[in-house]
DNA sequence: ATTTCTGCTTAACAATTTGATAATACTATA
DNA sequence: TATAGTATTATCAAATTGTTAAGCAGAAAT
């Protein structure tokens, strides 16, 4: 989620955002961020600092409070010169920042990033149904039973299995697993994710046509 | 001991440590850290990586030059941002880090399992299945007999085992048995891993392939 | 001092696994 | 039925690891 009061701002990082397969909402203001937070349940929140009524540091604080945004990405948007409330910014709570005005690289590295920090470090065992999956120890087994995954495949997996039922866009999935500069065609991901349906022979990646793959048991 | 330069910071951290019960100094910055950890000689050292003067990598470095705190626990804070610096520390040496802002759960869970480790290595005696790793007699036995393993070849065994199914990354386990200073060769690993094979004739090391290696019975 | 032995590292090559792609077949939907 | 999007398969290059033998340095023995 974005919240920005310069709309041009708001469009463009909107825009960017979705061309690398994140789902987007936007908010004009801190009291609509609040508001729109709590409905959306975002991952990320990008405040600008600098905003009618309740500024980005105030709105941060107040998320914060709430357990449901305890764990929530929270960056802070600034205008280049004052690297004081940049400080401000972290002190109270934010993971990161962003001065403006914000290159499209400088952006997607970021947040790109961020996400996978995230996923890195949600619980080292991921357990759904009768599939385990331990990061740890590098490993999946349904019923007990080992699956022996290649590498990319066992990442694969992993972050699709992190959020069941969520849709990732193969945008994301490339973002996550092959980072922002490598880049590869189209039909890698299908072939792994071929290879992942037939080696768990388990009816759990569920296509999604036009959007990406979902993992749901 | 904790060193960063942030108040609240190093406040929140030792409220925490302390009411896990550990025993916590603080330092300011690199040069106090460098003059605590010679009189206070911790367990395990928090490091802020950005700080004014020293940063914690070169800390980590002139610490890990003294042979007192070769064995000392070292977990880096990084800010959230910057995913080169938390390669490069780890390469310098460190055991773990952790990203700010830290979550009291993952504080308290990285530390325990830090400690963990400490004790398990110190004290002498590993034993998976009817493998047997005295570390104090430096001997090797399985089922009874006795297996002869050079210096290196126990080394690496005694760390894939103290932790039995986790697979240890190649640079990990340079880390650990090398050191950060010495290099060796990229063969080096594998040829000391396929002697501990040759010598145990057991099926206990398992390769995953693009990761590392792990132990399992 | 010299030789012998041992352990560590490396180089060179073999073997294996992997990931990416192209080509082709399939399938849902407008 | 076109068409866009996805599945499948085979293939190849690249990455990674396994293996062997040889060199070297230091310790131990002569």
């Amino acid at each position: 989620m974005i919240a920005d009061d310069e709309p041009d701002i708001l469009e463009i990082l909107e825009f960017n955002l979705k061309a690398e397969g994140y789902e987007v909402a936007t908010a004009k203001n801190g009291d609509q961020a609040l508001d729109k937070a709590k409905t959306f349940q975002p991952d990320l929140i990008m405040l600008d600092i600098m905003m009618p009524g309740k500024n980005g540091i105030e709105v941060c604080n107040l998320l914060r409070m709430q357990p449901a945004f305890k764990k929530t990405l929270i960056i802070f948007l600034t205008a280049m010169s004052d690297e004081s409330t940049e400080i401000k910014g972290l002190e109270s709570g934010a993971d990161d920042y962003l001065t403006k005005p914000v290159s499209t690289k400088v952006l997607s590295s970021k947040v790109s990033a961020l996400f996978r920090r995230l996923i890195k470090e949600s619980t080292g065992v991921v357990q759904v149904g009768d599939l385990m999956i331990d990061r740890e120890k590098y490993n999946v087994s349904y019923r007990g039973e080992d699956i022996v995954l290649a590498r990319k495949e066992f990442e694969l997996l992993s972050l699709l299995a992190s959020k069941p039922g969520k849709v990732f866009l193969r945008n994301e999935i490339l973002n996550q697993i092959w980072g922002t500069e490598v880049i590869v065609g189209d039909r890698t991901i299908d072939v792994h994710i071929r290879k992942i349906r037939q080696k768990l022979n388990l009816d759990c990646i569920t296509t999604v046509k036009g959007v990406g793959y979902k993992f749901e048991l």
